[in-house]
DNA sequence: CCTTAATCTCTACAATTGTAAATTATTTTC
DNA sequence: GAAAATAATTTACAATTGTAGAGATTAAGG
């Protein structure tokens, strides 16, 4: 199963946001939950949810007159695909840079620092194996 | 001076990479360059060049017949921008899961891993100054 | 100068994205 | 069962993105 690399808009991943946290889920409960953030009305949300259906990032299920729906991407899916397309066009897909550049865009604390290093100690442990 | 993020759609990364290798460029380089991997006409080119330009990504400087263009963004401000997004919207600002991520959507080799536990280590010392 | 080649400018057009109003249908609630 | 509340469907529309053809200009070669 060839999983084409997924690309979320900006819009796609605010609601998809609110789907993982809440699927299965109705349009009506994602638009309440975006409100406050978004101010999106309940028809934008209900285009963005039909929209990312029709690309396969959701299933909806129509149950009587209410439509369920559930991601069909996992979070680490979507992640994965972000990262992959900065590093492909970004860092031309060089890893060791894209994580430099990340580490040298902000101000991390030794402690972050330090635990960034036990994520790499432990990678190498199993890698080792 | 507030740098609004940068937002560099696929093509808009094509193209400035092209650019950032042989500034100042004119048009019908820049397409020549392109040519074999994207395939693009000059036409197409053009367009985006001076698409970029209005939105201030390039300066297009005219003399004579020729139009000189000039990256307006550095290519550090860019990728930092790319790795913002992603930051922001695939791991809601969390960079530790981000990096996770990173390293685990790739079979790094020990050498990799331990590459990345050097630029850490360095930046743990400047950061501790 | 006149032809040819190079370049530029203008215009176009379909697909996608962000946003939502208007209309219709369905459920609830008195 | 009629009114009120909910939800769904349809349609729209402007901005952006990817892609480029046609026609106008300028430069270069003989």
């Amino acid at each position: 199963m060839i999983k084409s690399p997924i690309e979320l808009t900006e819009a796609e991943w605010t609601v998809i946001k609110a789907i993982w946290d809440n699927e299965p889920c109705d349009a009506p409960t994602i638009q309440e939950k975006l409100l406050k953030k978004t101010g999106w009305t309940y028809s934008t949300v209900r285009t963005l949810m039909d929209r990312m259906a029709a690309k396969k990032l959701l299933t909806a299920e129509k149950i009587r007159n209410a439509t369920l729906y559930r991601s069909v991407v996992t979070p680490v899916q979507a992640q994965r695909s972000e990262l992959l397309y900065a590093l492909k066009h970004a860092f031309n897909g060089a890893l060791t840079p894209m994580v430099q550049c990340l580490i040298e865009s902000r101000n991390l604390s030794v402690e972050e620092l330090t635990e960034l290093e036990s994520l790499i100690k432990a990678r190498k442990k199993s890698a080792k194996k």
